[in-house]
DNA sequence: GCCAACGTTGGC
DNA sequence: GCCAACGTTGGC
């Protein structure tokens, strides 16, 4: 199966590109994901070696900020059966998880940030990027292959 | 199955 | 902090 692409937003509040570089491995389980669609792109589609865009998204100046792959295929996220925890879901059975998650590795940061900004300056050429869609609130997204090339372009 | 109310996302 | 967009929930 050729490699895929994806767009994968943080908030850099909670966690930014910098801590996963700082993580053991510079990996980190990218758990918290409680949308349906997002998790099918991962349980279906994901593979170890597919490249991430990672965003970082609700702060002063969105953008991607820096280069990940995929390291792990898709497994149940432990954080949905923790009570105490903000994403814990009663409604998942840990026999029936709910909610999975992947492994995410740092590769690298970006020369300079390559903007919402930049990237809807370059619309024309990014037709069909679902970030610059209107009203689009997916946290991970797919990347189509020619948009990942042109997107690195810009950096 | 409809749809109003509500909660969340995320740019600005 | 505002608010548009949109997903989810729950009454009917």
């Amino acid at each position: 199966m050729p490699q895929r692409f994806w767009l994968m937003k943080s908030e850099p509040e909670t966690f930014s590109i910098d801590d996963l570089k700082k993580r053991p491995k510079k990996t980190e389980p990218w758990d918290g994901v409680r949308n349906y669609q997002a998790r099918n792109f991962m349980r279906d589609q994901m593979q170890v070696g597919d490249g991430v865009f990672f965003y970082h998204s609700n702060c002063e100046v969105p953008g991607i900020y820096g280069l990940a792959e995929i390291a792990s295929t898709a497994y149940p996220d432990p954080t949905q059966f923790d009570p105490q925890h903000h994403h814990y879901d009663p409604g998942s059975k840990p026999e029936e998880p709910r909610w999975l998650l992947v492994d995410v590795r740092y590769q690298r940061h970006l020369k300079r940030p390559i903007t919402l900004e930049t990237l809807r300056q370059h619309e024309k050429q990014l037709q069909g990027l679902a970030v610059i869609a209107r009203g689009n609130r997916l946290s991970v997204m797919p990347v189509r292959p020619e948009h990942w090339q042109a997107i690195l372009a810009l950096e």
